[in-house]
DNA sequence: AGAAACATTTGCCAAATGACAAAAAAGAGA
DNA sequence: TCTCTTTTTTGTCATTTGGCAAATGTTTCT
């Protein structure tokens, strides 16, 4: 759980009576490799911090044809806020890339401290602003490059994950083909 | 400033002279067309709220093309958050893409703000929130298309801007060249 | 109106990427 | 180790998109 406690602490102070009382709501688990955490057509009814491993959000596109999102790294909430929040159907997956180790925090338990410990709130929408904030900077540049500066951005961005993963999660991450995809790693190396 | 107080309802309530003091602090300021309400290199220092006009987000890749990142409509906030709040230097500029009216608010009023009004910074990260989750939503689908269904899925969400703009800054947007667009706008008729 | 500046369309060809299928490689389980 | 299955690579060809330049259309200013 230190993991979380770092991070929290990074977006505001907390005491550690604050921090307990958090702590003894996340209830550990570990997702294998390929399980979901939450599915498309339900309503997200947890919070998640991941701890180790590496996630992604992904849907099916008009097409059929299953598109990933994001990925999620260790450190980073995982949640479908729009579900979350407003109790709709969630319209992706999330699933695990990797075995992962996770903090999960139910709908209710969130809820409750967020009305019982003074300045959480603000924390969590810190956190909240930041990793959206990020998810429009790092998806949004991928529209107007080509298929290889795609792929080299991706590189510098994860460049232990690349190859961990399935080749056809990140070709439909960055927009391509999986052959497209498998000739442009051929012509870099 | 009928529409703000409509606007900041939806996500809240606040009592009238709650409403009154947010509204005493934001200047209205019209911007012409092409003309900026904040520049990349600076330090971003004000929140807008638009009333009237379109406005969009542009960088500068590193071939010296201008990228447009996302147009922001009326009814909307307007703000580099990452500068606002982190007070770094913007990377983008915001420009007026038709003749816009504004709401303006300083950051130390805006700050103020949240410090006096209970409830007013849940609000505020609630439209803030919305905001991201929806340049999220629109930007990335974009990857996965083809320029047509890009051009297609714009024209679907801004039917009466697309003739109001310029092609090049919708190019951009949709990371295809001019020329491009100009064909798949001339196969469609 | 006329000139100049700017925006859009079009033509031509090259380059990038996709579609489909088969081969090769890697991984999983008995 | 030996299948069986899945993933990745490769080949071939069609399609999409880009680059560049010229032509056309539109706006702005005097």
């Amino acid at each position: 759980m230190k993991e979380l406690v770092n991070y929290i602490l990074q977006f505001g102070n907390l005491n550690q009576q604050q921090i307990d009382l958090i702590l003894s709501k996340g209830e550990e688990r570990e997702i294998r490799k390929e399980n979901y955490f939450a599915e498309a057509g339900k309503v997200a009814a947890e919070v998640g911090f991941i701890i180790d491993g590496i996630m992604r959000v992904c849907y099916y596109d008009n097409k059929g044809e299953e598109i990933t999102k994001y990925f999620i790294e260790e450190n980073n909430l995982v949640v479908d806020l729009e579900s979350f929040d407003n109790g709709i159907c969630s319209s992706c997956y999330v699933q695990a890339v990797t075995d992962c180790k996770l903090i999960v925090f139910s709908k209710k338990d969130w809820q409750e401290l967020l009305d019982t410990i003074i300045g959480w709130d603000t924390i969590v929408h810190k956190i909240i602003s930041k990793a959206l904030i990020q998810k429009v900077a790092r998806r949004s540049p991928l529209v107007s490059e080509d298929a290889t500066t795609r792929y080299l951005s991706f590189m510098k961005l994860f460049p232990n994950v690349i190859n961990r993963i399935p080749l056809s999660y990140l070709a439909s991450y960055l927009g391509i083909t999986q052959s497209s995809l498998s000739r442009i790693r051929k012509n870099i190396r």
